[in-house]
DNA sequence: GTGAAAGCGCTAACAC
DNA sequence: GTGTTAGCGCTTTCAC
């Protein structure tokens, strides 16, 4: 076995090995130099993390992984349900990702990231937590794997999760309160005037639902017809048509829209104009999220608002805390109504 | 060193060495069967698939790694500049970061994923490559370190970055023709009937300097007066001030507003309506990217488009290539005006 | 306070 | 075709 010798071009220090060779110590006193932890005396430690510096050594974080059984690093998982593939730019979850990893990185973890697509490979989870890379993971959506997160669940206690909480569910989850959310959503159109409310998305996907249900519970207490639901898909080349569709079936029989995401609402009101419906005089419309596009349509819109960076901050918190062995509770942010001009 | 004991419970099948116990065969045997390389008997290695599968089994990457020198992670580093923090929901990074995690994954790695703040940790990216986490890295955006990646190109090969292409650049980077892409949106300004030219964004950033220099080639050749500068951070919260601010102090000077980016130009979209100015007709604007807002705006933005896909596919292609020791050209894609309606 | 030595779980010569 | 063995680079007892 040669094949070191070309790898340790001569000067190179490599290993901790090569770094206790230049300080005069053995390697079990540079690694506990370098760890900063246990004694070691003053002069050797400020030798060592010269030296260190000077060939700006860092020691390699998989033997080190290895060694400790632990790897410094979180995974993130992206499940891509049954709506699949297009949720590739979905602004909702790349800001929260974005959040993430600021959070993580000041916590000293990195992130590893992995996209995954349920129905072709229905290990995704297992594969993730036993691939040994990672000390943890965060699911970021539930997509349609409720039941696999939760079976999971039962075995390991380093997940912490984004999406809806369900009375008695076994994983832990941080979320906004969706069903509050749809609430106040629909009591906002009827106060702006609307009396026959629509859901605009897909309520199979989990949060969806819950918002809708929420919506559902306003117009019930306010003695409302049911909310009616105009099933959309999230990529915006089908979105759009399917909107278009929506509009002119339902022409004349819906005076308020509820939309599941900002970005269905941007969609919406651009198929609005179309049709030549006045927003919010015609139709009124509330979103989900408050992104950025909120701010930016024409009118700007009203929506519902979820604290992302709240939400990564305790989703990091969250799981710090299972990985020092406590078990947590779930976390339910409360959603904000923001009114702008749409309704 | 009591560790294992009570980590490797009754039954459980945690390490290839507790899988060769139930086969009845040697370590070895296991680490190849599984490998897929190697002779194998057939009926051996079914057993030990079969075994595998049933315990769900996966041999640790840390340990594999750590053996074979390779980790089948690739680093994916986004530094955030002198702009920074914001660039958190950069849609068009998190678009590209989306397109690379797949591509990465179809070709059998894992993505690391790390945001550095260059101002806080000057060697972020010595750092990260010399992690040992990682087998290669990606560069999303050059940001102010144009100069620190070139350093750090002239002794590492594995490293690809997104972004603008210079003259005699030693680092292999990916990226649209900016500067094209710049004299595109110049001219259409021009065909729409701009006279008096500006540039919204700031030009210290690389890619948006060479996008205002096309706009400036071709002022130049069209004999109009120089394009001027408006500079406007990227941060949605400061941009909109930024905006309002230089449409006030311009008033009635320009007729044609090239911005950097798609976000900058809804928002100065936005902005002018404020002012009363009539778009296209009083005044002209392009953006660039063609990021899905483009089509939302009221009226929906011309811009130029970049072509995220192809750019992440080249981007990981590249790598790859250089992982197996090839020495590989930078790539510049073309950009394309998309003409919508604001001019 | 420091050195020696035994592994973490895996792979790849090298034998047979 | 398979077993044996020697590490990958690091951390952590256990001695001293």
């Amino acid at each position: 076995m040669a094949e070191g010798e070309d790898r340790n071009a001569r000067g190179t220090v490599r290993t901790i090995t090569d770094l206790a060779r230049l300080a005069g110590v053995s390697p079990g006193t540079v690694s506990r130099a370098l760890a900063g932890k246990s004694l070691v005396n003053a002069k050797t430690r400020e030798k060592i993390e010269a030296l260190a510096r000077q060939h700006a050594f860092q020691p390699n974080q998989m033997a080190s992984g290895l060694r400790r059984q632990k790897t410094g690093v979180i995974g993130v998982a992206i499940p891509l349900g049954h709506d699949t593939r297009q949720q590739i730019s979905d602004s909702f979850f790349m800001t929260l990702l974005g959040h993430l990893a600021d959070e993580l990185t000041l916590q000293g973890y990195d992130l590893m990231l992995r996209r995954v697509v349920p129905e072709d490979d229905a290990d995704w989870l297992e594969r993730f937590i036993g691939s040994g890379m990672i000390d943890g993971v965060i699911v970021i959506g539930q997509s349609d794997q409720f039941d696999r997160i939760e079976d999971v669940a039962d075995g390991y206690n380093a997940m912490v999760v984004w999406g809806n909480h369900q009375e008695g569910q076994r994983h832990c989850v941080v979320g906004t309160d969706n069903r509050l959310g749809g609430r106040l959503a629909a009591e906002r159109l009827v106060a702006a005037g609307a009396r026959r409310i629509a859901f605009l998305g897909d309520i199979g996907a989990m949060e969806f639902g819950a918002r809708f249900a929420g919506a559902q519970d306003a117009a019930a207490r306010l003695g409302l017809e049911p909310v009616m639901v105009l099933p959309t898909h999230l990529s915006p080349e089908r979105a759009s048509a399917e909107i278009a569709a929506h509009l002119t079936a339902q022409a004349g029989r819906i005076d308020g829209i509820f939309t599941a995401t900002d970005t269905l609402a941007a969609l919406c009101l651009t198929e609005l104009r179309a049709c030549g419906l006045a927003v919010p005089d015609g139709v009124r419309l509330v979103g989900f999220d408050d992104l950025p596009i909120a701010r930016q349509t024409v009118p700007p819109l009203t929506t519902i608002r979820q604290d992302i960076a709240a939400g990564a901050r305790a989703l990091v918190d969250l799981l710090l805390r299972r990985l020092a062995g406590e078990k947590t509770e779930s976390l339910i942010l409360p959603p904000e109504l923001i009114v702008r001009e749409t309704a």
